[in-house]
DNA sequence: CTGAAAGCGCTTACAG
DNA sequence: CTGAAAGCGCTTACAG
């Protein structure tokens, strides 16, 4: 058996909830000395407090949830670095679930992992949650905030980039580069795939602001993954388009290694800019332009309003990076 | 208040502890019929297990947890995608702790978070544990497997890949490709870094097998960063070696990369195979030659070996992948 | 097959 | 400042 309070109380001669108090830290309750010879006992003899325990009693926790799905986005680890920051200066712990890819009964896992103990919240980062697991997630009690992913529903509350703002921006950008025949690649804008859905309709209005007629094939869709850029690419003949918003910064790399399988040069022949600017746009050559999504922030305001209870909505900044891949026309 | 079982009781006539017996299925125990009525309760009510106090009772869980390193090191990912299939399979449930990337308290808080509750046991993916943290570990009584990173003692237990023999291998690959100057570049060799000393005495065995006399400057130490890759370049000066094993991945391509700014090419000028063999080494051109690890089978090998409570250590397969970066001299 | 009761390790009014 | 006692929601011998 490992040792308790109890075991601390009998060493000191104070009482079970003498010695809770000072382990609590319920500070005016006890006296200097008092705690003094409870903290060395508890030392001396090793004690580790049981959270079980704690939690049934106390019914919350200072622990929150962050479940995230594991797709090959690689931009989880800013946001978790995020949250972990927020998280230490307030004292909060944080575990980690993953909800798998698109996988209704992991999420169901994941997040019945997460309900069944006394929990601070739950964040959910870029998982798109399945209706039933949306009404188990909303029949629990417990706080809770999606991260990297919006809805149309205002009630759910998000902290995300500006997804119609991405895709005009992108779009404005390779505009105002001289380009008048941009293909957007590699997004998904299925009815209910909100931010392909909204990249779209940011990326026509850049279009239309311009007296620009989209062309149906200059729309490649995709399920942001780099086979998706490969496809896309492969999909745009030679001179097409002369430039392409990529849906992520892996659809832009299929795209680039595609163009250079079937001969094509970048930025020279062709000029990509990517969406979110992760690390792995400084690691291919040529360097990707993206527009950056501000994940980090998005990881630390996350945690910050699901801590103070606050229920707006709320959008990090998005910025352009300009880097090797687009050329002036 | 939520729902309990005893609220199960009441409106089912059971009592407590039949509810509680059919709800963890202690088979053998009800009729087929209490626990319909039962089972139907509980989902009329939204009932929730509250696993605080299951613990609490059962002094352990069925929770794994799993600590990792928050570097830029891009192999956790498959690692925990093999935990979690093991998990999976035999009802196992994990939660993932960050433990910062060299951060004496970011691991002890983590470690301190997963020891505060019961558990199955813990995990331990490439985090170096400071002496203080592992002698917390130690002193719990929770078993515990080290995953992706190997130690001379060998009462700790691992699964990682033969360190020693990637060093080997892929320097005895480059010299059977015709190449006699061989560098090593972005590894850590100081004395408690075992990983990188025993990759370094492969690379002398195979060098020495081959009556290659070892330079000193064939060796440029790192962090296994990509930084360390475009440092290691950069002190390479032209033609002095015309092989390279890079540390990591990540080296591998900062080489590349720093190689194209001073205008040499690779494979043409350089060859280099580098370490790990992640996704990143076919993203990048030309795609990267590598030692690969078994990173899926070391998380799926360490959850079996820690489930079953078995303490032997592994080493799980290494395996070379030709892609473009090396060139038959 | 089922129930009454004790107990897991902690916290917190309540009374001093 | 401190203690006795009740209670958090479960599980499990023990007795029927």
């Amino acid at each position: 058996m490992s040792v308790t309070i109890k075991d601390i109380a009998k060493k000191t001669g104070f009482s079970v909830a003498t010695v809770s108090r000072v382990l609590s830290n319920k500070t005016g309750f006890f006296s200097q000395t008092t705690a003094q010879a409870i903290h060395q006992a508890a030392a001396d003899l090793g004690y580790k407090k049981n959270m079980a325990a704690t939690e049934l009693v106390m019914q919350t926790s200072n622990v929150i949830a962050v479940i995230i799905n594991s797709t090959k986005t690689n931009f989880s680890d800013q946001i978790i670095m995020g949250i972990q920051k927020k998280a230490g200066e307030t004292g909060k712990r944080v575990i980690i679930l993953y909800a798998g890819d698109h996988d209704q009964t992991a999420q169901q896992i994941a997040l019945t992992t997460a309900l069944e103990r006394p929990l601070l919240g739950i964040l959910l980062v870029s998982v798109d949650l399945y209706p039933d697991n949306l009404q188990l997630l909303k029949s629990a009690k417990v706080p809770f905030f999606f991260i990297s992913i919006s809805f149309e529903d205002t009630k759910l509350n998000y902290i995300a980039s500006d997804d119609y703002q991405i895709g005009y921006q992108a779009t404005k950008f390779l505009i105002k580069h001289g380009h008048r025949k941009i293909g957007l690649a590699g997004l998904d804008i299925s009815p209910s795939a909100h931010t392909g859905n909204l990249r779209f309709h940011g990326y026509r209005k850049a279009l239309a602001e311009s007296g620009i007629n989209f062309q149906t094939n200059w729309l490649q869709t995709g399920d942001y993954s780099y086979e998706a850029g490969v496809a896309a690419m492969n999909a745009y003949q030679k001179g097409k388009v002369s430039a392409i918003v990529a849906a992520s910064d892996l659809v832009g790399i299929g795209i680039l290694n595609q163009a250079a399988k079937i001969g094509l040069h970048i930025p020279a022949d062709l000029s990509v800019v990517s969406i979110d600017g992760t690390n792995l746009c400084q690691l291919v050559r040529p360097a990707l332009t993206s527009i950056t999504q501000d994940f980090y922030q998005m990881g630390y305001l996350g945690t910050t309003y699901l801590i103070s209870g606050s229920n707006k909505n709320a959008y990090t900044e998005i910025q352009i990076c300009q880097r090797a891949s687009v050329k002036k026309n």
